[in-house]
DNA sequence: TAGATTGTTAATCGATTAACAATC
DNA sequence: TAGATTGTTAATCGATTAACAATC
């Protein structure tokens, strides 16, 4: 983790060449708050600041400052001691850390009520991800337009995701079809999964998933809801 | 995200009639996986299953069973060694720890594509929650029916919150306004709040609030999609 | 220089894993 | 009893926090 001997190296703007493998690690807690840390940053370009600070970074994002710099530090070193750090450039570095300087493509399966927001959330395109298709299993609503697309049936799948290139898939169907929504996307060759489907997936090591539940959300809300209203019943 | 700090309290009321394990502070790992335990716990109850075991219960939970038999041992000895558990008895265990014998009450703010479809989830009723209100700032909407509910206008949120004796507050709003709307549901008295505004909010150390942001799930998606479809570019 | 702020170190804290004695 | 499975312990691993030397 550490660059032994790292007072030999200059810091210079380019701390870290990462020509060679992986940077460094960069662990998975501090991966999980880059996004946070990007949107900070890009509400500070919008109001005009050109420099910021590691407390004023960590205020926007609801992290300690000693969290923000550790945080960075598995990046590299971009922020200049006694300055700051430059807004647009660090917002570059984490860019290009998260594998965001070229434009992902997204499909949706399920277009219901949850995949008709997603399809029409505007804050995909905003922060680096197309959504290039729609699939639906009901008859009723393959053909319909959604966002702009056609929706496709189930059996297009395979063809939609190599057809435009797609690498994520999002699975926005009740949590019955869930997992055989899950292995076509597998098979079809997305790296990534996002599930709002109330079930465990099984997928291969190679495939990365991330699970929303929104019911199992406010359910750990009301463990804390239940020591502060003294609702105890046993 | 909690807030930070937020959760720092250990009352240990020791609410819990003696049964066969000490009250012990359970912690927030594992308070975040026992919905999940919950859903799988259901499903076998669902299939006709009396008993479960830790092996299987954790592979449709998709954690190991090591850190099932782990997590459970915080909230007491409900498992017979040789035998297993009591679907039946486990469930209504857990449900207890959660805070869920009681249903909670919800608000939801901010009633767009993504507020009608959260208004509209089933899966809130099945698994302890009752939207109660719903609100919205725009007058085009105030008035409309979604989900049997009609909108009230911004004004009546401190009126809905106190009136349903709602303790949690759903914001699906813009960015722009969920600090607005979040410092409006902690003042009418909500303990708990899920945002999906892709904003960091601030709140009293009394509030426990989780945010899901989707376009931060998929950034973190991308992070591991760049190194598996090997689109570096540093 | 004097003041400010980073990047890193070391200490603490918490979570996960592996193994097995207890016990059904 | 013999086999099965829990609940707990101890070891490992990872994340957070606090402090400060480096340095702009």
């Amino acid at each position: 983790m550490t660059a032994p001997g790292g007072t030999g190296e200059h810091g210079d703007t380019r701390g870290r060449d990462a020509g060679q493998g992986p940077a460094r690690a960069v662990p998975p807690s501090t991966v999980a708050r880059l996004p946070g840390y990007l949107r900070a940053l890009h509400a500070l370009a919008a109001e005009g600041a050109v420099l910021t600070s590691s407390d004023e970074l960590a205020a926007r994002s609801g992290v300690t400052s000693a969290q923000l710099r550790k945080d960075l530090s598995f990046l590299g070193s971009y922020g200049r001691r006694g300055v700051g750090y430059d807004v647009a450039h660090l917002s570059e570095r984490v860019e290009v850390v998260l594998g965001l300087t070229t434009q992902r493509r997204v499909v949706i399966v399920g277009i219901g009520n949850l995949g008709h927001a997603l399809a029409n959330y505007s804050g995909f395109a905003d922060r680096g991800f197309a959504v290039v298709g729609l699939v639906d299993a009901d008859p009723d609503v393959v053909g319909t337009t959604v966002a702009g697309l056609t929706v496709q049936p189930f059996a297009e799948l395979a063809g939609l995701v190599s057809g435009t290139g797609a690498t994520i898939g999002v699975i926005a169907t009740p949590a019955a079809g869930a997992q055989v929504v899950c292995d076509a996307l597998v098979d079809a060759g997305v790296v990534g999964i996002l599930t709002f489907a109330p079930r465990a997936l099984r997928v291969p090591a190679h495939v990365d998933v991330r699970a929303v539940d929104v019911a199992s959300e406010l359910q750990i809300l009301a463990f804390h809801d239940r020591r502060r209203t003294g609702t105890w019943e046993v």
